[in-house]
DNA sequence: CAGTGGTCTAGACCACAGG
DNA sequence: CTGTGGTCTAGACCACTGG
């Protein structure tokens, strides 16, 4: 049994995705346990329990102590997303990147944004619209909001050169967020801006970000027809 | 310098994220090696780099050897989806799922469909499209395209009952995917369908699954306006 | 060439949860 | 109660790559 051949986790990992692949551990089906496998392998159980692990985590295995670890049944697959600063999305695609600023005002928000931000229906906000464009193209329309509560320094800023985007991400931490992807028909507004037929299909990206319960900003990114958001298995 | 408080990896990750977040270690900023941390955080180099590699994993730190171990200077966003069936998805959310085969052929696909799937542009493949409702209300439309010659099983199912995605996924392995989010304005056929207005903005996933170079199946799905995709950050 | 992260090992103890 | 995964340790060697 002991086997010589798998001298690391990366190959004791190749060996059960054959495994699995292969049906012969089937979905559903209990697998040895880590020492049982260490031993077979010629390794340590560390070693198992590193490759076990890394697949557990991408949704192959269900893994749970006395119960032991079983082929998922349902193999879920699990996409991850780069959310980049979208000069670096556009420049990593060759193109030039363009920026307008559309509107800058301190304001009181309607009640949707406040509620969602969970700041006191009374507080002003920084509301900021600006267009990104590539090689002179309209590429996302940006409608964002700032609690300048929680970064008074952003209301010293123009954003005539440096997007929000981009300034907030470089500037201000966060400690976690929400992010929903939907589609959304432009408005007669929003088609203007985006130079599309009024009704488009738009990609759309809503995301919420907090530090520590106080929330620090909403974007939309609405995005020019056709935009994709593209990943690997 | 030996601090007794950080005993295991979740507690020492936590207090590099607070560095990081407290700008002790700014963007772009090489931080201590591992052998340092391990002795000032009193625990075994091991420990301090599961921690660093799991914040690697999600983009917060930036490591390589003889370099070290920079704080990301661009923190990319890196959201994890989980693509489940669809029916489970309906199901977790406490709604009832239907299902309704729309047509079953088996035919030369469209060259643009061959070309995607890498096969020859004679070959058969089963086409299948279908609705899937909750609680009644058409929810995802879903055109599929299946390579017989590597899922010659699929050609004996009805696919009336089952739905092709969870059929497959149940029974074919895969090895790799691509999988693309889009926006897309509904034709009349679709919006028929989905009982929704012409030209809604339906959300849409693409999917092309692999199994090593071999493509099993393409899929589109149009889901009903107002449809969300979400996590967290 | 030398410093850094990447990994393996053998052994140990622990936390959790199934039976 | 007991088997399983989860983790820590100390030490070691290796792979990569910056200077």
């Amino acid at each position: 049994m002991n086997n010589p051949t798998f001298r690391n986790w990366q190959s004791v990992q190749k060996e059960v995705l054959r495994r699995i692949h292969a049906r012969e551990w089937p979905p559903g089906e209990l697998i040895p346990n880590e020492a049982d496998l260490a031993q077979e392998f010629g390794c340590a159980r560390t070693t198992v329990n590193r490759a076990l692990r890394s697949l557990a985590e991408s949704g192959l295995l269900d893994r749970r102590r006395k119960a032991g670890t079983r082929v998922a049944s349902q193999p879920v697959a699990r996409a991850t997303l780069d959310i980049a600063i979208i000069r670096a999305d556009i420049e990593d695609r060759g193109q030039k990147y363009g920026y307008q600023l559309i509107e800058r005002e301190e304001v009181i928000p309607p009640i949707s944004i406040s509620a969602a931000m969970a700041v006191e229906t009374t507080q002003t906000l920084l509301h900021i619209r600006a267009l990104h464009l590539a090689d002179d193209v309209p590429y996302a329309l940006e409608d964002r909001w700032i609690n300048i509560q929680i970064v008074p320094s952003a209301a010293a800023e123009s954003f005539k050169t440096v997007s929000a985007n981009e300034w907030l991400l470089a500037h201000v931490p966060y400690t976690h967020g929400e992010i929903a992807f939907s589609a959304n028909s432009a408005t007669q507004n929003q088609s203007m801006t985006l130079n599309c037929p009024e009704h488009s299909a738009l990609f759309t990206i809503d995301r919420l970000t907090w530090d520590n319960d106080a929330a620090v900003t909403k974007v939309c990114l609405l995005f020019a027809p056709g935009h994709q958001l593209r990943t690997v298995l």
